[in-house]
DNA sequence: CGGGGCCTTGAACGTCGTCAAGCGATGTGG
DNA sequence: CCACATCGCTTGACGACGTTCAAGGCCCCG
């Protein structure tokens, strides 16, 4: 089943049997991307979307100047584009980390969802919000946060997201990206990533090393990044 | 009509009479509410849905250190939480910056609007898409430009949203926020925030006085700010 | 074997934050 | 009606956090 780890993430609403199996039946296709390719290019007019089987991927908008800023970052289970349904197109790209499998839903399969069934709406329309509740709190941590706290609060937030589907086991999990990456998603430099990566190190939280997050302390790591769950939506 | 100024901003999916009429229907009552008293507190379970008809609101967080971001402000014509349909309840608050006229739409009248029309559906989720972009835009704002661009971003991207409504004619229009409003929305210090506040007026692109914003030289400020409407996604 | 991507570290610099003080406007209560 | 508190704005001095520039090492791959 196409849909089983999005329905894991996502436990409500409650679906139906049938229900179920509307949505596992609007896929058209799967296709493989690999690292770097560009899955979804900004401006290109979409008429399908993209849900993210294996792999990682990277939402990002290029700037003049060349300064680069990762918005989010996908895990298998996650839509990364079902906002592409209501908005046409996105105002930024979506780019593999890894190797990546996805699988295609149409948007006039979208639209027949939404006029079948007012729950599956509900929770199609949940899941986009769930992601912007995300892009909220990346606002605090990079507005209000220190480098160091910003970076804990990352790994908090991916150790719990990929638990949920199996990619941690709470203590340490594969997070395929370069200092440059959480740079970027941080809004700092690389440079000072580093530094503060080796800060945490030695602080006994976490380390990051060869795209490989291993927590040594999680509730010391939670104190530390003031992370709590609750924007993530678990139910 | 309560819903006048929402369909001006949102132009498309293009509704049908009948669309409209249920639309302005699904409004249970009105209300009013004071600057500074909070319209939506975070984590409280909700059962409606809020449109601001007058007046300007701010979303926010408060974290435990005593700071604070503001995540959006809202215009007249904006659904402050209508992703508190799908979610039930919301991560951060909603407060009023000045004194606000709101209208209720029930979360059962949204439900019965999304299984009455697809067209319906589109619009109130493009919506609620359209602030997780304009969220994404103060990620890189916040991660990505120096302290004088993000606020010279902030009057662009408010000049364009006013002028959508009448509130704004292009060159100046009335901002009722605070110069620390402005730094808990930018990530910046009350402090550093004037200084930049300064340097900008000093640089004849634009003015900021007592919650009232002169653009000097918009095709200036639009160039320093590197604006592009793009993700306010004007159709 | 050469090149490039990624990581690491040092040193110097600069943007922005912190602390502090003063000002004007507003409002409130004695 | 004035004394006083509060709030927002402004400016200066100083310090810290984060950036920039530079260099070197490691590893993988062509």
């Amino acid at each position: 089943m196409l849909i089983d780890l999005f329905l894991r993430t996502h436990p409500k609403p409650v679906l139906s049997e049938e229900e179920i199996a509307a949505l596992e039946a609007s896929f058209a296709r799967t296709q493989e991307f690999a690292p770097k390719q560009i899955v979804v290019r900004e401006q290109v007019p979409l008429t399908q979307c993209t849900l993210l089987l294996e792999g990682f991927v990277e939402r990002y908008k290029d700037m003049a100047d060349g300064r680069r800023q990762i918005l989010a970052i996908h895990v298998p289970g996650d839509f990364v584009d079902l906002h592409s349904y209501p908005l046409k197109k996105l105002e930024h790209s979506v780019a593999a980390l890894t190797p990546i499998r996805v699988a295609f839903m149409p948007h006039p399969a979208v639209r027949a969802l939404t006029e079948t069934s007012a729950t599956l709406t509900e929770l199609l329309w949940r899941s986009t919000l769930i992601d912007a509740a995300i892009n909220r709190e990346w606002i605090v941590s990079i507005g209000a946060r220190g480098a160091a706290v910003r970076l804990a609060h990352l790994f908090c937030e991916m150790n719990v997201r990929l638990q949920r589907i199996g990619l941690s086991d709470g203590k340490q999990f594969v997070f395929p990206v370069t200092q440059i990456d959480l740079a970027d998603a941080t809004g700092l430099t690389a440079v000072h990533a580093n530094r503060m990566l080796r800060q945490l190190r030695e602080d006994g939280l976490v380390e990051f090393r060869g795209g490989h997050v291993r927590i040594a302390d999680w509730d010391a790591l939670r104190r530390f990044a003031g992370f709590d769950t609750g924007y993530l939506f678990i139910d």
